[in-house]
DNA sequence: GCAAAATAGTTGGACATCCTAATATTGGAA
DNA sequence: TTCCAATATTAGGATGTCCAACTATTTTGC
């Protein structure tokens, strides 16, 4: 037997006891959001952790996988995952010292910087996707269609927000 | 017209490409959500950021205004929070610094730590949320329906997760 | 052509968060 | 009483984000 108290829903009802009727589905809404990103962020790390990646990493990794050459430079992958450069030169330090990614010189800008995957990188990133696939994405705790109904409404959001 | 590019969409096509079928939608799911938490929070915190509060830190004094008296346990706090308890010390030493909350012994358990919210600290928690509820929570980027239904979902996700 | 502006990436610093481990204090149970 | 559990703090490490400044390179405009 769970816990009979849901800490949003506790949050709801203070926001209308408090008058602030109007804005307590928005404020339960957005609280539910970073509550399940804690959640499944976790368990998502949990996994990649043993392998010595991060989410950050991970996508890092993803997007030159998914790349037809397996090559991207620097400043597409920041807009591409939406992070800082900083962001970016952060997490390829780590992958080129753990030898999963490779830096080299843009062939016609020398201020641009490539990033290729390695053998190693490219390898790891598939143990770490076929993990995630068994142990949290096919079980994230939603039925089929609340799951595609989640990822539709998130998407209207995201577009409402200038995500795409 | 937005761009005609969700990150989203092209990770699930591509995972179908790879032969992931099944764990798609999850995928998709779980994505969306880091992606949606990441634009909340950063409307959230360009609100709280100019009133000295991040969103930790709100929560906490939120958590404070809630209670009957003002006054909570730091353990009771970090539980009902789901942080570490280290990460209560952190937040609750800024708010003490900058005199929204104060330490005090526990009468009975001299273990314990009381937290109490100051005046100021009251005052700033409802300006806060004043400007939360007007910038972001009646504008989250989608209709009522929608926006209960998120909240409902996530639910069922959060607690299939043990989350209550 | 050449100086100025823009772009790409890195660096260092400041912050926030989480985790682990160790510590001191206190409370409760055997 | 003695041992174990609970409460909170501290210190240190890892991660990630953001900002401002900096180097190197490329592009633009006169």
């Amino acid at each position: 037997m769970a816990l009979p108290f849901d800490p949003v829903a506790e949050a709801e009802r203070h926001w209308i006891t408090h008058g602030w009727v109007e804005s307590a589905p928005g404020m339960a809404a957005v609280t539910s959001v970073m509550r399940a990103q804690q959640i499944l962020l976790a368990r998502v790390e949990g996994v990649l952790k043993p392998l010595g990646l991060s989410f950050a990493r991970y996508e890092t990794l993803m997007l030159l996988l998914f790349s037809a050459s397996g090559t991207l430079p620097m400043g597409v992958m920041g807009r591409r995952l939406q992070v800082h450069p900083t962001s970016v030169t952060n997490a390829v330090d780590r992958l080129e010292r753990d030898n999963m990614v490779a830096r080299s010189v843009h062939p016609t800008d020398r201020r641009a910087v490539l990033v290729t995957l390695t053998a190693q990188g490219r390898e790891r990133a598939q143990t770490a996707t076929e993990t995630l696939n068994e142990t949290v994405f096919q079980q994230i705790g939603l039925e089929p269609k609340q799951t595609t109904a989640l990822t539709q409404t998130l998407a209207t959001l995201r577009q409402n927000s200038g995500d795409f």
